[in-house]
DNA sequence: GTAATATATGTCAATTTTGGCATATATTGA
DNA sequence: TCAATATATGCCAAAATTGACATATATTAC
């Protein structure tokens, strides 16, 4: 992961990194939120093509618009748990799930 | 999911379902839990096979002996989140955390 | 056997994540 | 324009999850 898009990490709210690792953010850090963000950006094009509203999903999977409109943002206060109960409850398939992994 | 699996579940202390679907997982939630199980049991192998020790593995992604026992033990309380970062520490594979999905 | 090492289990205060609510802003359709 | 609908953002008390610790139990090596 370059300078750059850590920096644009970080002003939206992610933070990583112990004190002795100060703005570094480890490999395995940067992938797994490199996953979150992916997962939350094909969970809104799947919601959308569905033709679903934030309001009718959130109902789906027990939650609230508010708290979907923060996962498609990529809030990074949303759980890995939470989005992928979402994207199991839109019947995502195996093969799309497996394309968001890294490596 | 067969009834009796679902009993096996509840009795380690999984449990889910909201007042209409009591003692009835949900596809999705059957789905989630076998996920979590079977990154469990993969996160198990993997270590063992590194010849790690459970302290060892512990100290890799800064949590504790007894947490990383309670993940391995399938305990329901132990996140997606957490379970994802431990095989992405343990450099898992694309390849091998794509067949722990479900389908 | 037994000492050493590894793993399991229970507890808990601290932190993180939650759904729900209010409300601001954006998008849509007339 | 403008009302209706959809999405974004901030906030918060409640709930879930955390690492740490103590300690019980299991496994290993001699």
């Amino acid at each position: 992961m370059n300078k750059e898009k850590q920096v644009k990490l970080e002003a939206s709210g992610w933070k990583i990194g112990s004190v002795d690792e100060f703005l570094e953010l480890s490999h395995e850090e940067s992938e797994f939120i490199e996953l979150k963000l992916t997962m939350s950006r094909n969970l809104k094009e799947r919601r959308q093509s569905l033709q679903l509203t934030q309001k009718d999903f959130a109902k789906m999977i027990h939650s609230s618009q508010s708290r979907v409109a923060k996962m498609e943002a990529g809030d990074p206060e949303v759980s890995l748990d939470l989005l992928v109960k979402s994207l199991l409850a839109l019947k995502t398939s195996k093969k799309k799930v497996a394309r968001m992994l890294p490596h």
